[in-house]
DNA sequence: AACTACCTACCTACCGGTAGGTCGGTTACT
DNA sequence: AGTAACCGACCTACCGGTAGGTAGGTAGTT
């Protein structure tokens, strides 16, 4: 009984800090960071802003939070993407393909993390972490072309110059990609990997 | 005589603006729009902030300046760089070199350019007419593409959509191209007009 | 040459407003 | 009764922007 209520409570107060991030990432990705108002989050929540400050310690955190949240998701739905493949060029393809869902599922917070990089750069353990995350998910795209070139998959190109390119075409996305468009996340994934693998040109 | 002394007046006086724009280019790429005081700004031109808004209305007129050099410049560059070719798959590689010699000529402007969105979305006549410059300019590449595709030069790709892919190669250039770094501007143009013409599949 | 009128550029001091964050007490549920 | 959630009132710091004045130079008049 008593670990049941304790879950009860544990859930309830996991549910309110997620409905908080929800809202954050909301006014974050509208407004920006520095422009949003602690107080716009909270009336986006329904309560006042002391009351934010019950569950969370400072605005920052939020920005944390979200930052988190979305590259611990992103590499792991990538990681398991890619293993399903051996074939450099279906690997890529594929985290393409997560990139974009990515994307068009979480639109707003894709935004926060693309557009507020400033903040990440900052002092701070946990930034540093994050900073690392961030690094360690461009270098499963970069090792996915580094195996298609050595394995002569891939023409001779370098793998760091390639990876930046691939990724700007999905990370890009965030600008002006819409989810209720007539193009899904996929549609754009495959016309992506074509002109990432085969190029535009007519042969 | 009277002339000369009123020119070298304004000449005077346009050089303490530029002044202004290009610290406020260093301010607002560094720290971003809302994070960046009038004052930090007075500091890096070595005046108090008051004495700045002798040459400048409003903090807003700064990141307006910013924009509008840019994307006239932009502009003018790329087409006039694209006016010396009549291949298509030329004129997209000439769109990309320009491009991504901007990002290292004009790092700080670019990165200003093309974090602070939503400013720019605001009210206000001149930031309506702003948009109206960037759209016209993703036009340019659009076009190409859509020759390209008509004339048979390029497979059937959506142009609306092949444009992003190679801008986005251009524009993400602003998170991790170092203009001090061993690869030239030209160097990475190349391998990107490479990855979007003929691919990085072996063939 | 001397004086007046005027200008630009700059300064110190300050304004209203709002930001993030705190404090102490109230409510509501267990 | 105890406790988690909440809120009104408040604090400090700093923001963009203004008021008002000064220094120094130029132009025109005498």
């Amino acid at each position: 009984m008593a670990s049941n209520t304790r879950r009860a409570d544990i859930d309830g107060e996991m549910r309110v800090r997620a409905d908080i991030v929800a809202a954050a990432t909301m006014v974050f990705s509208a407004r920006g960071y520095h422009a949003a108002s602690m107080t716009e989050i909270a009336d986006e929540v329904g309560i006042r802003k002391p009351s934010l400050y019950h569950h969370v310690r400072k605005k920052e955190d939020l920005l944390f939070a979200i930052h988190e949240q979305l590259i611990d998701e992103l590499t792991a739905e990538t990681n398991r993407a890619i293993a399903e493949f051996d074939d450099p060029s279906e690997q890529l393809v594929a985290s393409l393909r997560v990139a974009l869902r990515f994307v068009s599922r979480h639109k707003d917070a894709v935004t926060v993390f693309l557009q507020e990089n400033r903040v990440v750069r900052g002092p701070g353990e946990r930034w540093r972490e994050l900073v690392a995350k961030r690094d360690a998910y461009e270098h499963v795209v970069q090792d996915i072309i580094r195996v298609g070139v050595a394995s002569g998959n891939f023409i001779d190109v370098p793998p760091a110059i390639a990876s930046k390119a691939i990724l700007a075409m999905a990370n890009w996305g965030y600008t002006w990609f819409d989810p209720d468009g007539p193009l899904s996340a996929d549609d754009v994934a495959d016309i992506f990997g074509r002109i990432a693998l085969q190029g535009i040109e007519a042969h």
